[in-house]
DNA sequence: TAAAACTCTAAACCTGCATTAGAGTTTTTG
DNA sequence: CAAAAACTCTAATGCAGGTTTAGAGTTTTA
């Protein structure tokens, strides 16, 4: 080894990068070994050539790609540099507002899942207390009632295409439910009215945002939604018997939906609900 | 095309997603098409695989890997979910907390380089108020100025490794500088005494964080460290000449420094500053 | 029936490296 | 001073999560 030389092992040792970086750095011209032995082939860097590995280091901590750093350090033009930057910088800020919603997102996916252990069993009623939500909505153009689970996903496909149209965070896709009008679940019938996602306070304010207010809700659980016909007669049975009054629409909400097994049902726990008051 | 089954374009088109990454999640195993035909090969899904297809995008939303999906949709176990989307959780904050470095870096590099273009000229001295800084030191183990660029790199290197071996974030290791006794700069003696880089308020503390306070300081401006001892005696000439009493060490302060260029020199921009005050 | 649109497989490409194999070189050790 | 240890070389392969392409075959539409 010349005595001012670094082999590449060393000079890889003190900037802490690995040797293999630097013959890719090498290899796509980002940075050459100042002089290079032409019987070994060996690759010997000068130590002044930290200079440029921390500014190759320093753009990639800021998140540039090798390409583009490549582009600076060869045209040293520092309005490339600005430029890139102020792009980056809008990138970042995109990234981070992303995983904000990630992050809510997996902590309510967390509690979906603590809640779903806890559940009652099938079929049991309840009389809670449900704090207000807010809902993504569409309006359902045609009852799916009538026509099976197949309409039922495409209308659920208008709602994500919706979201996705109007470039709305898609990850709220996941807590989605329908309401029925107060008069139809009275009456007996099964007509859809909407379908919707629930959604929180990072979602961005939007027309088809409606707000479910909270109070007291008669509740039956049930895994399928091929049962819902039946369940929905029991809850109103129920309510007749006990005397509660109706005083809002109908809700059936997807509590936990993991599609955990090879078949093509949605395997899911849902509650039916609707709101009442005490005589 | 089968009246209740969708091509796999058609599967696509309604999923927002594309052929081909269907085709991959086939091979994978993620979800394969319900049927495919034995002539033709053609692949084939039902409308009832959405809800297969929507979790694993919900999953993917979360930050999952594609292993990770097929793993909990083979399982079935709701555990194994919750303690993926914790263990997420966690990668989820380091990577914010790490994105909200780099935009500060990019803001602070932007900042830089706009001052850089509106620097003053080469050798010209000012006096300025600068507000308090803070920076992340250590001591020089060898006087630098004696032995050459090469014991300058030495010690920035240590400067490195001392924070990657505290774990602190190297993002800050761009503007750097050094410091120097008021005394040996009034003696006219070259004699380095730390070695710092500068940090904001997002540096977490440590011990090697020191306060430089605000205060008047007389300037002087260059764009290479060779000429440091010259400046750094022109500089002391100005306070001499102008009876500006000096009140603290001095600081050579690298303002900004783009390597751009292929030689090995570090491209810089240098702001030599003395504390003063006047009589 | 022909053209247009779709789908198939297989392989290559993308980023930013890490890893490995097999051969050659330098440095250290005895 | 030779052998062993440590290092380096090139070239290829792999990773994730796809995208793109080529060339051939299949369905749908006009």
């Amino acid at each position: 080894m010349k005595n001012e030389l670094l082999s590449i092992g060393e000079m890889a040792k003190i900037n802490n990068i690995s040797v293999s970086t630097l013959r890719l750095y090498d290899e796509i011209g980002l940075i050459k070994p100042c002089y290079i032995d032409k019987e070994s082939r060996y690759r010997y860097y000068n130590i002044r050539q930290n200079a440029r590995l921390d500014m190759i280091q320093y753009m990639k901590a800021l998140g540039m790609e090798l390409k583009e750093i490549k582009e600076v350090l060869e045209s040293g033009d520092t309005k490339l540099i600005e430029s890139i930057l102020i792009h980056r910088k809008k990138q970042v800020k995109e990234q981070m507002a992303n995983l904000n919603l990630q992050l809510a997102a997996i902590s309510r996916t967390i509690e979906s899942l603590e809640r779903y252990r806890k559940s009652p069993s099938i079929g049991t009623i309840t009389i809670e207390y449900i704090p207000h939500r807010k809902i993504y909505s569409l309006p359902t153009s045609i009852n799916f009632y009538e026509y099976g689970i197949e309409v039922y996903e495409n209308e659920l496909k208008e709602l994500k295409n919706s979201l996705i149209k109007h470039n709305l965070p898609q990850i709220y896709y996941c807590n989605a439910g329908t309401t029925m009008k107060k008069e139809s679940f009275l009456a007996g019938k099964l007509e859809s009215d909407e379908i919707f996602v629930l959604v929180d306070d990072n979602f961005p304010q939007s027309e088809s945002i409606k707000r479910i207010d909270s109070g007291m809700y008669v509740c039956i659980y049930l895994d399928s939604f091929d049962d819902e016909p039946e369940y929905a007669k029991r809850l109103l049975e129920y309510c007749t018997e006990n005397e509660y009054k109706v005083v809002g629409d109908y809700i059936c909400e997807v509590l936990t939906e993991f599609s955990v097994f090879d078949d093509e049902k949605r395997g899911m726990f849902l509650r039916l609900q609707v709101p009442v008051a005490f005589r």
